[in-house]
DNA sequence: TGTTTAATTCACATATTCATATTATGTATT
DNA sequence: AATACATAATATGAATATGTGAATTAAACA
């Protein structure tokens, strides 16, 4: 039948990496891998649900050409104090920004590439020129 | 002033490609611009609400490596049809998949290929061996 | 036609997200 | 110490998103 042919190769491909650098997974998958790929879903979806905001996306844009003060923030994106202090404390919680003070301003930079990695694709999905 | 400095450096680079491929914005961004950028992070983040779900992360995932029926992800996923099924409707909104009809069963694909081009980057950074 | 299977849609309850207002904290200045 | 300023933290309500079970459509087939 159809479905034992599939087995049977599918134990080849099961969770190799395929050409585009993506696993192939399949029916086949064991219980460990399908709870590894179930956490490292959450993981990933926490970090892009932190990113999928419009303000939080500003922002992680602005940082991206480097530090700026909550107060440039506040003008780059024309939003109030209360809700650009929300957003930053939303992606400091996520680990994406990190606040150095000097003085009465606090400064915030991106803490690693990982939201650049992200924002190079989707600038490129949807910033580049049509 | 440092103000004024800063003017005259900033329009070399306003909304030039830095090195990342990521433009560098600043504060002189005139207000066409500034509306742009408002536009694209607000279909970016569409985009971005569609796929930072670990139900459908795990959908994209899967069909990543090819056409699956709805019923192949309830079992991939664990989960009920109905769940499975507003899930596959979010992003067939988003159209990001696409349903084919074969009889009684209904196959769905990754409509083209931004959705990998995302995974690929978030697979890197969250299911890569640490 | 009636039944079965596959999938979608609907209606509801719950949970999460978001914006705003308010209060609190830390730093500089006097 | 007292005040002003920049930012953070908390609370509240409105809006949105999600899972569930029941009702619904669509195709296959007896």
């Amino acid at each position: 039948m159809s479905i034992e042919l599939r087995s049977i190769e599918a134990e080849t491909f099961q969770n190799v990496e395929g050409l585009m650098g993506l696993p192939v997974f399949d029916v086949n998958m064991c219980a460990e891998d399908m709870d590894k790929m179930a956490t490292n879903a959450m993981e990933a979806s926490n970090f892009l649900k932190a990113i999928s905001h419009e303000g939080r996306l500003m922002i992680l844009c602005h940082l991206a050409s480097g530090e700026k003060s909550v107060t440039e923030l506040e003008e780059l994106l024309s939003a109030r104090q209360a809700a650009v202090s929300q957003q930053l404390s939303r992606l400091r919680l996520e680990g994406l920004v990190s606040p150095r003070r000097d003085g009465k301003t606090i400064y915030y930079r991106l803490t690693d590439d990982r939201p650049k990695k992200i924002m190079e694709v989707v600038y490129d999905l949807f910033c580049r020129e049509k």
